[in-house]
DNA sequence: CGTACTCTCAAACGATCGTTTGATTCAAAC
DNA sequence: GTTTGAATCAAACGATCGTTTGAGAGTACG
């Protein structure tokens, strides 16, 4: 073994945990990755998790909430660049939504394993992460279905959240990689997310516009 | 307790595990899942997984194929009335392939506990479960992929199967109903997934009609 | 030096995991 | 009636889990 990703000497235990934390989170799960394996990869001793964080659970809000809460702040961000204003498109709003995510997957620290640890929050039905991420994330998402919902006025305030519901969930699962598609290996991951960001955005557009609702497929 | 969902008297020993396995997979994972649990509910005793099925992982295969097997014919056979046909619709071929998994978290049977453990291997990195989904899907993916290419001569092979792998990424996460919307108590659950599937019908056509792809918001 | 405090460490705790064993039940075959 | 083999059962296996313990290392302050 040369050099591992996380566990770099420098950095304090607590930061080394959560490194080492995220990775395997993103990797085997949250019941998947034993504190052992974290502890072993983070080159800490077991009891450090359990002395800096309080238990298991705790380390997993401590993972969350080091990059949510910037994540939030920074769409916000964006989002408070072009809301109300005559000239905003809607891929502008779209943008804002999405683009921090994806500056966030490229981060060097492990963001993009975050990403993963994200998806996997949403598939699985922790109900205590569910309300986690409910109080991070829920005025984040109301906010942006104001905006959305005043450069689409002719879809009810319901319909929007339908909508963002399903851009979520495309969202969610092209940030983290987990497609069936093998990008080519000389593309570099970055630009593979950049082209998947920038197809993402354009596809939302296009089905946020998308004024037809109740017209169903006319076979069988 | 009065009657549970899975573990009907008249059942085998097998289904009655597999049911139970189904629902409990669906709720905690297959790592948060112990076979006690899945013993318990389906009433048969905890020997009965590794005498009927050889293992966990042999369990966990056996769920996926007996739910696969039906889902891939039947996007097949639905694809095959409308592939190769002048007036075929785009919305037609996207119909061929989301009313099935429609339809199968419609079975009483426990299909819809099936569709959220399909959303959970899509969601973990078990590259033993992918590469099994992988063989039994692949071939399914590749002959709607044909199709689309057709109605959508504008687009390359590799710009149709970078907008299939957001549709699919969509498709599974509003199957698995693991939206933030929270649906209305009166309004049956059929009738909740009736109207997603709808959504995500006109959603995905308009996103795969979109012509345009290099185009990025003008923003920042 | 002595005290106080933070942090790390090896070791063990009880609980739960997937799996195996060996006895028992029971219906079909001869 | 005896035998056979599939199925079920309680019980235990070793391994691993999250967590706790208590001693020791290291540093800062008086």
């Amino acid at each position: 073994m040369t050099s591992a990703p996380y566990a770099s000497r420098e950095r304090s235990t607590k930061e080394r945990i959560l490194g080492a934390a995220e990775a395997l989170f993103a990797t085997h799960g949250f019941a998947g990755a034993s504190l052992r394996q974290v502890t072993a990869a983070a080159r800490v001793n077991l009891a450090a998790v359990n002395y800096h964080f309080g238990s298991k659970d705790k380390l997993i809000e401590e993972v969350f909430r080091r990059r949510l809460d910037e994540l939030n702040s920074r769409r916000l961000a964006a989002l408070a660049k072009v809301a109300g204003k005559d000239e905003t498109r809607l891929e502008d709003v779209l943008d804002a939504y999405i683009r921090p995510a994806l500056d966030l997957s490229r981060t060097d620290g492990g963001g993009a394993a975050f990403v993963r640890v994200l998806a996997r929050a949403y598939a699985e039905h922790n109900e205590t992460l569910r309300r986690f991420l409910s109080d991070n994330y829920g005025h984040v998402l109301r906010q942006f279905a104001a905006e959305f919902s005043r450069l689409l006025p002719g879809l009810g305030k319901e319909e929007i959240y339908w909508r963002l519901d399903i851009v979520t969930g495309a969202l969610t699962y092209a940030m983290a990689d987990f497609g069936i598609i093998q990008r080519k290996n000389d593309v570099a991951e970055r630009d593979h997310r950049e082209t998947a960001a920038e197809h993402l955005i354009q596809f939302a557009a296009a089905g946020l516009r998308n004024p037809s609702v109740s017209t169903s497929p006319a076979s069988r």
